[in-house]
RNA sequence: GGUGCCAUAGAUCAGUUGGUAGAGCAAAGGACUGAAAAUCCUUGUGUCCCUGGUUCGAUUCCCGGUGGCACCA
């Protein structure tokens, strides 16, 4: 009898928690979160994590489980989920239950990465300061020397992919490309993949009002207390961006013309409600790229909830 | 009731010296191999308010109507 992990995903606020909860306690499993931002015990309100009765109900793992002065990444999640997910098959679970909105934490489990070196920091601060510096154009050309065949694949008007691949060149001397040839790893266990779904303007509807809701919770003084920490990556998140903007409005920080440090282009955040609007906008975009991420995905069962 | 201004994309508006039109925003679609709630790319046909007139041709000019705004009564 071979292992089977159940892997529930689908866009945000589409109510994953709750099915992931019924579908863990019919197997019996914890619940493997695959989620990029509830990883964080700093982050809360504004990441949805479960409450406090449903993380009582059935054993949650990778929820709060790190720091946001971590560079937390997909590789580390593969190689920690997979170890976790091999520890409680060997533990006697028979059917695991995962759940989640990052899809490319979801495919660095299911297909796993290729073999690259994990991410330099220091050299990644040097690059992301000379891509603000001197543009997306010295950098590409540095690529193009270096690696001309991810010059010629990679999306090369996204400076985070050139950076990377810029990264992975300096740091191994080895072009980039050269190391993406492995075919997909196996796992040792079958895996199904569950996608729930709701018509766009439920979805949209549960997402303005959630969004509303986290504001009630508390949302203001959550980003409030993380302050310090605004600048690392996993802050980079919707909900928190732009409260942190209100914030800058406030102190004066931005100008007239609203350009703040990190939401250009939408104006000042003059209010609260304005900064609940962006966050109701920016969610309904980010749930429609996660839709547009698995919509190649032909091994998911798309069921509507 | 009178006078003036306005009526164009989902909303806000620009424009066409008469040859059927365009920006930013919103929205939609897509990409994705250690930042992924990140980052990046693509997409604008709309009775140019309605009727009639002038004209080869009207969204554009003219008459009238309707609606909105402002001022005067």
């Amino acid at each position: 009898m071979t292992n089977k992990l159940i892997i529930i995903l689908g866009p945000t606020a589409v109510g994953k928690t709750d099915y992931s909860i019924e579908t863990a306690l019919k197997y019996d499993s914890p619940i493997i979160s695959c989620d990029s931002r509830q990883i964080y015990k700093e982050m809360t309100i504004g990441t949805a994590v479960p409450s406090a009765e449903q993380l009582a109900a059935v054993q949650h793992y990778f929820i709060h489980s790190h720091t946001v002065t971590e560079l937390y990444t997909a590789g580390k999640y593969e190689l920690e989920a997979l170890e976790l997910i091999n520890r409680l098959f060997a533990e006697g679970h028979e059917t695991l239950v995962m759940a989640g909105g990052s899809g490319f934490y979801v495919d660095a489990l299911v297909n796993g990465l290729d073999d690259f070196p994990a991410a330099d920091l220091q050299l990644r601060d040097e690059l992301t300061r000379r891509l603000r510096e001197e543009g997306v154009e010295n950098l590409r050309m540095e690529l193009k020397a270096l690696d001309p065949e991810s010059y010629n694949t990679i999306d090369i008007a996204n400076g985070q992919r050139v950076i990377r691949a810029l990264e992975v060149c300096l740091m191994t001397g080895k072009p980039f490309s050269s190391f993406k040839t492995a075919p997909r790893k196996s796992r040792n266990f079958e895996i199904e993949k569950i996608g729930l779904t709701r018509p766009r303007e439920v979805l949209y509807d549960r997402i303005n009002r959630r969004v509303v809701q986290m504001v009630d919770d508390g949302l203001v003084d959550e980003v409030r207390s993380l302050t310090q920490y605004r600048d690392l990556a996993a802050l980079q998140t919707v909900g928190y961006k732009e409260i942190f903007d209100w914030f800058d409005y406030q102190d004066g920080l931005v100008s007239a013309e609203g350009f703040g440090p990190t939401t250009p282009g939408d104006g000042p955040v003059t209010s609260l409600d304005r900064a609940v609007e962006l966050i109701q906008r920016n969610t309904r975009r980010y749930a429609k790229r996660q839709l547009s991420y698995w919509g190649r995905d032909k091994d998911i069962r798309w069921m509507e909830i």
